[in-house]
DNA sequence: ACATTGGTATCACAGGTGTGATAGAAAGGT
DNA sequence: ACCTTTCTATCACACCTGTGATACCAATGT
């Protein structure tokens, strides 16, 4: 009966050009107009998409943190099981692994620029609220899955995988944050160095050789 | 000649207004209008003591950026020598110290969110770019100088300065971000025990217990 | 007394916003 | 042929924005 066009991949088509939009000038220049350039379409069209604006934003959010989680699950499914892997080459892997949460190529950069912009404008935005939750969530519940890990490997110390994995959440959101709006300063290069070493270092409190404590 | 006010009292009455304003409701909710209303005045009189909204904006982020920094020089300026404190007592100090940076109350809470938000709109608000830009890289020398002096101090490993005052910046950005958006789930006591444990975990490589690499 | 200056208050305008309503066109089903 | 449904395309409206222009008020200096 309609004119035989792909309604999922046409709303995927305009939440790009969301991203986009929102990527290069900001999230207050998207607007159904500008949306509707941007996607060379015309904004009756867009609004037949998706119900308002409430909604194409909702959308957009949601598959901007579907891309991103989506990345994280394929990669995971290709990782080496650990115990195949000397301590440098499981860092290494791990680093790529969460590596691909920052912002360190052109595409990566754009949905994590996005996501930022989306996460503080949901400070104020009760629709995105929930959204955001979740992604910061994300990156905390991520982080925690690999402080278990280590402290199962015994890699870590008992009782800290918590401890931890907060201020792992907090180390990959502000690597995130700070290369995000000045990449130049932030470089991935800077990125990587740092995510790398702070890996490194949790597993030296577990070396035998130094006294746990007190 | 005047009516007798004092000019630059008004400009900081206005700017709290916007502080107040783009802590409560977000950036985009800050408009000329908007500014006037919440400060009890016309929207006239705002735009007598600022020749426009690009103004007042740089003004409003100018001010807090000082203010954080005003701050943080007068905390620094009572610090005790670290040559008398025991490394534990350092290390409070210095957790101390840093969450003055954090929004561990209503008070910093305001002005790191408000901070957060002008940030990220200059990504894209070439007015805003070297405040924001000034900013960023005042938590990477504030970092650096606390990673300098435990360098000196033996309590870092030589030539791992830089690393680890990106590290430092990006934790306490990191929490600032994650702490401003979703303060329920971050909550101040998890950001000091984050802060905390940071700084205990720096000295431990310096144990000369510790094999130094490979 | 008078003009000047600083401050307050409005009006009006052009531009942008989301959205309700409506109409046309195109492709099926019957 | 006709009707239905999907999609595209406009128009119009109310609202909000920054800003130029203008007026009015009050106090001070001369």
């Amino acid at each position: 009966m309609p004119k035989q066009v792909d309604g999922e991949q046409r709303r995927a088509d305009i939440a790009d050009a969301v991203l986009r939009l929102a990527a290069r000038d900001g999230l207050p220049a998207v607007s159904l107009r500008s949306v509707a350039a941007e996607s060379g379409l015309n904004i009756g069209s867009v609004r037949h998409y998706f119900d308002g604006q409430r909604d194409l934003m909702r959308f957009a959010m949601r598959s901007t943190i579907d891309r991103v989680t989506a990345r994280l699950e394929s990669r995971r499914a290709s990782l080496h099981p650990f115990a195949e892997l000397s301590p440098d080459e499981a860092a290494d892997q791990m680093t790529d692994f969460l590596a691909e949460l920052l912002p360190l190529d052109a595409a990566r950069r754009a949905e994590a620029t996005v996501l930022v912009e989306f996460l503080v404008a949901a400070r104020v935005d009760t629709d995105l609220t929930e959204l955001a939750h979740e992604a910061l969530r994300g990156t905390l519940t991520l982080a925690r899955r690999i402080t278990d890990a280590m402290t199962r490997r015994s890699l870590l110390p008992p009782g800290v995988a918590d401890l931890e994995a907060e201020r792992l959440a907090a180390l990959l959101d502000g690597l995130t944050f700070r290369s995000a709006l000045q990449p130049e300063a932030t470089t991935p290069e800077v990125c990587r160095a740092v995510l790398r070493a702070h890996l490194a270092s949790l597993r030296v409190r577990a070396d035998p050789a130094a006294a746990p404590d007190a």
